[in-house]
DNA sequence: GACGCGTGGCC
DNA sequence: TGGCCAAGCGT
């Protein structure tokens, strides 16, 4: 016997909600590969409104698949400031030299070639294949896990990969003939607006009545979602190393490693501290020498904490005047005397850009 | 499978 | 106020 539609009080009422309801968004202009492929990229967990001001900047100034392909790196990294996860930024621009080179600049309609590009996983594969391209294919993300895990009662964590996987197949079971796009779109656009993680919005929910979750009054304990370890506190000593003679009314910035944490981006430089030695000049100085910076700790300045997922910096501004930094530490080109100015020529974590701002303002 | 990887808004 | 969360991916 022949199914013809296993979900036809779910998919068909989504739908029509949908349409009804779906939100004027930039990255729904067009179903343009390159655009809906860097929409997904910077929502991955990011909300929207975040994403909106950073978007239409990105497609200005990188309107076209070859222009993100030929844009320097650090430029791509400097639209991206402020944005977070900035792996993002350089897989993105990697993954679309790779487009432009092995497949003449067309995005890929097929999830192993899309799935081989860097920062395009299991879901961003399915979101382009569907929306850009029409193809049958889900794109589970926290929104769908929580919209399904609710409406079919699923207890599995959702943290787990296999989850993903599960709810991989109910989709492509569930998914709508010749609307694939838009059955996906629909599920995370309910997610966002009615199946919220918090305070869902059932009454007005155009799935309410088959809901599994809600009937039996399980919405609010679903879904099942391990709990994230807490960030680890570490203390960290920041050198506002302001320059002289030469290098007078400039400041020192250094550029991190090319992989980890906010890799290639620019920051003040800063040191590993234990709690107990925190504010001894005669560390701070040590530190210092120790990358060629020869400079004395002056003042302290201000203190700012900043939660990253996994770490949380404790960070203990101090004025240094820097007398000289060695032609070593120069000639590496991973430090540079800058002013406050020529910020714009450089892609700065927000902390740091929080505190240099906040120094500014009270020298002036 | 577990962890590393940013940021800001919300209640 | 702080813990939680947001259109995940790489290793």
């Amino acid at each position: 016997m022949i199914e013809m539609d296993p979900h036809p009080d779910f998919t068909a009422p989504l739908l029509e909600w949908y349409d009804a309801n779906k939100r004027d968004l930039p990255w729904r202009k067009n179903t343009d590969p390159y655009r809906i492929w860097v929409s997904e990229i910077m929502l991955q967990q990011t909300r929207v409104d975040t994403v909106i001001p950073y978007y239409e900047r990105f497609m200005e100034k990188f309107p076209t698949l070859d222009a993100l392909a030929e844009a320097p790196e650090d430029e791509v990294l400097k639209s991206w400031e402020g944005l977070g996860y900035y792996s993002r930024a350089r897989h993105l621009h990697m993954a679309v030299k790779e487009v432009k080179e092995r497949y003449g600049s067309r995005v890929p309609d097929n999830r192993e070639e899309i799935m081989s590009l860097k920062g395009v996983g299991p879901y961003t594969a399915g979101a382009i294949l569907s929306i850009a391209y029409g193809k049958p294919e889900p794109a589970v993300d926290g929104n769908v896990m929580r919209v399904l895990s609710r409406f079919y009662l699923i207890t599995e964590d959702i943290a787990k990969p296999g989850t993903r996987l599960l709810m991989e197949k109910l989709v492509r079971k569930m998914m709508p003939e010749g609307r694939a796009g838009d059955f996906n779109q629909a599920l995370m656009e309910l997610g966002a607006l009615i199946c919220t993680p918090k305070s869902p919005h059932c009454l007005i929910c155009p799935v309410m009545s088959n809901c599994r979750g809600r009937l039996e009054g399980m919405e609010l304990s679903l879904p099942v979602k391990k709990k994230a370890k807490p960030p680890r506190p570490v203390q960290r000593l920041v050198a506002f190393v302001e320059g002289e003679d030469e290098h007078e009314g400039k400041f020192l910035i250094r550029r991190r490693p090319d992989e980890g944490l906010l890799a290639k981006m620019w920051e003040l430089p800063h040191y590993e501290i234990q709690p107990d030695t925190m504010a001894t000049s005669q560390l701070g100085e040590q530190l210092l020498k120790e990358d060629g910076i020869y400079a004395n700790i002056g003042e302290w300045i201000l203190n700012e904490e900043h939660t990253f997922s996994h770490l949380h910096w404790e960070m203990h501004v101090y004025r240094c005047r820097g007398r000289m930094v060695s032609e070593r530490t120069l000639s590496s080109d991973r430090y540079r005397w800058i002013t406050v100015d020529d910020m714009q020529d450089y892609a700065f974590p927000n902390v740091f850009i929080r505190i240099i701002q906040n120094i500014h303002h009270r020298d002036t």
